[in-house]
RNA sequence: GGACGGGUGGGUGAGUGGUUAAAACCAGCAGACUGUAAAUCUGCCGCUCCUUGCGGGCUACGAAGGUUCGAAUCCUUCCCCGUCCA
């Protein structure tokens, strides 16, 4: 416990408030550094995720990167996952009740998250909590008391609330409890600080009141700005489809992050790199005065990005693919690889590694002749074969350098080769019939 | 418990017996342009089969039945949502 541990407090603070779009109340966070930096007692920094899908994206990261800053700086990082919270479902922004998840979903989904989340933050110095720990405890009493300790009036002036109130949109009693559970998470952890986008506000500073019932030190609400997705408009989110995965491919993710608009490129360094805020008005500045091509602004970031996620070698490789396919037209050093095999009644199509597991499908065949619309079909993203024949027709199809339109265009399967595809304007695929 | 309003494709939202697979807009997809950006233009946009055609079949307007040659549109029952009253 030397008081060397920590860094002065305004260092700290600079440094942690990078990107951040609220403290809730910034002089009360001052106030606990200085005290932690006096005892030499870290802060206990909470960040609660629920479960509720199997895995995350750049989005989620931001506020994860926010937790890894204040373990950076020596503080407690506590990862909550809300495996019970994920039962009750968060109402926030959604603008409607959710179906709840099972057990076993949301257990599973946990275990993804965690292996996911260490990419970032350092597993050996994070706290890893479940709440279901203590809310499975609860009894009704405990519930009744806990619903006492705040008052309608106040859980109505949620602005989700109150829109679904006047737009006669529905709300159920049980989403009142998601924001009572969330706090009372935050007095079992003794939490100092907790993170969270800002449509988390509210959840974040009912927290605030209950931890006063619990006569307790009030936590500090760190508030995050909300990652825009690729679209540019609305928040990244899987059901959108405007997400990046931090487990994908690194020239998909190159991919996708230089479809984003010019202006989102800036909040997105300020936000999921670990660009300082003085070089992001220099690049920002750079680009405005039309010394330096956004294009090349936007090529940096993405290689950025992905050399966080799969390492630098890998981030330097999608760039220069990028730069190989789009500026120079060509055909991709690397494509994915997709095998296709017959097997009894049926052909066998095997998908690249996605998390260690070859992914396949079994087409039914019954000749060695195949539609590539069919085949097509089979791929992610392509949700049907009229879909691919819709694509094929469009002109969204080439084979061997050459574009197919012709609906009814046929593979013979019985005939090993290898094709070098084209699907829509950014996948490309080699194909390799066994 | 009572009175009233409402449930249409991913979203908003037209349509109240007959070319309606369902207007329009948004989103999405493909093509052109480009920097795989934005903007713009063009086309597509339920599923399925084939000889890919202004082609065939199937499914669809909360659910189930019914009336009719024919229903998202009419009737019955049920389910769900909201508002007001108690």
């Amino acid at each position: 416990m030397t008081q060397a541990k920590f860094k002065p407090v305004e260092e700290q603070l600079a440094y942690l408030k990078k990107g951040v779009a609220e403290i809730v109340p910034e002089a009360e966070l001052r106030a606990k550094l200085e005290k932690s930096l006096k005892t030499g007692k870290p802060l206990r920094v909470k960040l609660g995720v629920d479960p509720t899908a199997p895995d995350i994206h750049l989005g989620h990261t931001v506020v994860i990167r926010k937790l890894k800053h204040f373990q950076e700086m020596g503080h407690t990082a506590v990862f909550l996952i809300g495996d019970f919270t994920a039962m009750v479902g968060d109402p926030t922004g959604q603008s409607e009740t959710r179906p709840p998840l099972s057990r076993e979903q949301v257990n599973a989904n946990a275990e993804t998250y965690l292996e996911q989340v260490f990419k970032i933050l350092d597993r050996s110095k994070t706290e890893i909590r479940y709440n279901s720990e203590w809310l499975d405890k609860l009894s009704s009493y405990d519930i009744v008391r806990l619903c006492a300790k705040y008052r309608v009036a106040r859980m109505l002036e949620r602005e989700d609330f109150r829109k679904r109130l006047s737009e006669q949109q529905p709300i159920s009693v049980h989403e009142f409890l998601y924001p009572l559970l969330v706090a009372y998470d935050s007095v079992v952890l003794e939490a100092d600080v907790e993170l969270g986008a800002t449509e988390q506000k509210f959840n974040l500073l009912i927290g605030r009141e209950i931890q006063r019932e619990y006569n307790q030190e009030l936590q500090i609400a760190v508030l995050m700005p909300i990652l825009v997705g690729l679209d540019g408009e609305r928040k990244m989110s899987k059901s959108l489809g405007n997400y990046v995965g931090i487990t994908e491919a690194p020239g998909e993710m190159f991919g996708k992050l230089m479809s984003i608009p010019d202006e989102l490129m800036w909040s997105y360094y300020e936000l999921v790199t670990d660009r300082a805020p003085q070089e992001i008005a220099s690049l920002k500045g750079q680009v405005q005065s039309g010394r330096v091509h956004p294009m090349d602004v936007k090529m940096r970031l993405a290689e950025e990005v992905v050399s966080g996620f799969h390492g630098a070698d890998a981030g330097r490789k999608a760039a220069e693919n990028f730069q190989r396919v789009f500026r120079d037209r060509q055909a991709p050093a690397e494509m994915d690889e997709v095998r296709m095999k017959r097997v009894p009644g049926g052909l066998q199509i095997t998908f690249p590694k996605l998390r260690e597991i070859d992914k396949f499908t079994t087409l039914a065949l019954p000749s060695g002749i195949v539609k590539w619309s069919k085949i097509l079909a089979s791929f992610e993203g392509i949700a049907s074969t009229s879909v691919a024949e819709r694509l094929i027709k469009q002109g969204g199809l080439e084979i061997n350098g050459a574009t197919i339109q012709d609906p009814a265009y046929k593979l013979n399967v019985d005939q090993p080769e290898t094709y070098s595809v084209r699907v829509g304007k950014k996948k490309f695929l080699r194909i390799v019939v066994e």
